[in-house]
RNA sequence: GGGCCGUUAGCUCAGUUUGGUAGAGCAGCGGACUUUUAAUCCGUUGGUCACAGGUUCGAUUCCUGUACGGCCCA
């Protein structure tokens, strides 16, 4: 049991002295009328004299968030999910008891107002209460007033108190809530089925991933929380389903960073049918209405940096663009010597077990991914890192893939899949003999889904967008903990 | 995993350079106050200085380690 501090102690006091004096401290029942924000729309643009004549009555509820004390009179401000009003408590309003009630109430507690509007001679728009009513007592105090929370661990762990009194940060997830609906109301009305696949599957598959394991007592075996939900989904279009999307956490059991959680959520789109190619036209369609409607623009700001959602967006080969915008020599991307050789020079380190592929992904990562602030697609990725892509027919070392990058991060992935059996099966192998060789993060073997491709896919394409880093982007925030309610945090010890 | 930085009252921060058991503002508590809005005025409580060792007559301060967090790198 933790020591409580005298705040604390105060609190109780002033609870127990309310229990005492026959009000409770947790009741229910009070139905708030209207909303702060409804009030100032439908009157703020009264005059003191209109208010006056209207003795306009209201109802509200919320948090006590500043309190003015005048002895026989007290001006508070209350918060309710809308915003702030003022309320100012009189005791020849509520009478001897009912005020001596009501100073025992403070700053952090719910309570409920009813009164009418007025001006004061300042002219801020104002309940005068008839009666107040504590709907929940706080038991612990609230951030200092003005300066608020600024403490990042405690911002993150007690994501309540931050919310309490960091408005932007509210702010930012509304706006997080906006996005996510506008992306689904934009598959929706495409002709989109929204469905949910595994969390937990018996072989996680879909990236390349490190997995969290789990075990199911009943049926007494292992199993891993997904890293992607793609091999599942793409079931559903051999299955006949030709437009799915899904939207829903992923979980990677990898390092924490300004760029990853360990749960994040991702949405993962198949049209059967079409091409990477109609993806890429779609996704700067869809990425588009999603600005548009959240912010009623096309360009957002970034970290300082103005970014134009308007199409069409460049193309870029992959290896044009290590080229060009890495300074690769056309030696070093054809040969895995000479790429390991740059990896080095330019401080990106190299596994020996590392392909050519995989060293050049590296070379972009560091090099040309930063670079890439307005929407570029690059397009063409080596096969060896992309095991899931359809191989391209005009050269099999290079998959019809293509990566969307905003703002110096990757941002989406789509390719055209690959429903051929056999290449699944040989791409799977290499994925198995790369894990048989020390890499946590290659792809099992999953027969069940070669089954699945037996039976014939459509020829489709298919894409993820990492929601987190596009939230990042909409609402100019530099951590995805900063748009991850309640990001990953160790125990606090004790 | 490596480097750098941080952790002092409920919150926001001083203080540590040069070792002698800590201060402010807000919040709280007591008092005054019926139009304030960072209300004001008077008085006042509150600290295992993250934790554990070491050096020292004496450590919040110096040293080492640990925990948690932040930034950068991998």
């Amino acid at each position: 049991m933790e020591k409580r501090s005298n705040l604390i102690e105060e609190r109780r006091q002033k609870a127990k002295r309310l229990l005492e004096r026959g009000v409770p401290i947790y009741p229910t029942g009070f139905r708030p009328q209207t909303s702060v924000e409804k009030i100032f729309s439908a009157y703020g643009q009264l005059s003191e004299e209109e208010l006056e004549a209207k003795q306009i009555p209201c109802s509200v509820a919320g948090r006590i968030m500043a309190l003015r004390n005048f002895g026989k009179a007290c001006f508070l401000h209350l918060k309710d999910e809308t915003g702030k009003i003022q309320v100012y408590v009189r005791k020849d309003k509520l009478g001897e008891e009912k005020y001596k009630n009501f100073k025992l109430m403070e700053l952090g507690d719910i309570i409920g107002v009813k009164g009418h509007l007025f001006r004061t001679k300042t002219g801020e728009l104002t309940v005068l209460a008839d009666q107040v009513e504590l709907l929940a007592k706080s038991l612990r105090p609230l951030p200092e007033k003005w300066h608020g929370l600024t403490d990042v661990e405690t911002r993150y762990r007690q994501r309540y108190l931050d919310l309490i009194v960091n408005d932007p940060v509210r702010e930012v997830f509304k706006t997080r809530s906006k996005i996510v609906q506008e992306f689904r109301s934009f598959f929706l009305s495409r002709g989109f089925m929204e469905v949910e696949t595994p969390m937990m599957q018996p072989i996680p598959g879909g990236a390349t991933a490190r997995p969290f394991k789990t075990y199911h007592n009943a049926l007494g075996m292992e199993l891993y929380l997904r890293v992607a939900p793609e091999l599942y989904l793409k079931r559903l279009i051999v299955g006949g389903f030709e437009k799915v999307f899904e939207l829903n956490r992923n979980f990677r059991n990898e390092g924490i960073s300004v760029k990853h959680n360990p749960e994040f959520t991702m949405l993962e789109f198949y049209v059967a049918y079409a091409t990477y190619e109609d993806l890429m036209v779609l996704t700067e369609e869809l990425f588009l209405h999603v600005v548009q409607q959240v912010f009623g623009k096309s360009e957002i700001e970034y970290q300082g940096n103005v970014i134009d959602f308007k199409g069409p967006w460049p193309r870029l080969s992959f290896f044009g663009a290590l080229k060009e915008l890495g300074g690769v020599s056309q030696k070093a991307l054809e040969d895995r010597q000479e790429a390991a050789e740059y990896a080095e020079s330019i401080g990106v380190k190299v596994d020996s077990k590392d392909s050519r592929g995989k060293i050049l992904t590296k070379i972009f990562d560091h090099l040309v991914e930063p670079k890439l602030i307005q929407p570029h697609f690059v397009v063409d990725y080596p096969i060896e890192v992309s095991p899931l892509s359809r191989r391209s027919e005009k050269d099999p070392t290079i998959a019809e893939r293509f990566e969307l990058f905003i703002g110096g991060r990757e941002i989406a992935n789509g390719f055209n899949e690959l429903n051929d059996p056999d290449d699944q099966r040989k791409r799977f192998e290499q994925q198995v003999a790369m894990r048989e060789a020390g890499d946590e993060e290659a792809q099992f073997m999953d027969e069940d889904y070669i089954v699945a491709l037996e039976h014939g896919m459509p020829p489709t394409a298919g894409e993820g967008i990492g929601i987190d880093r596009v939230v990042m982007l909409l609402t100019d925030s530099p951590s995805i903990r900063d748009v991850i309610l309640f990001p990953h945090m160790r125990p606090r010890k004790n």
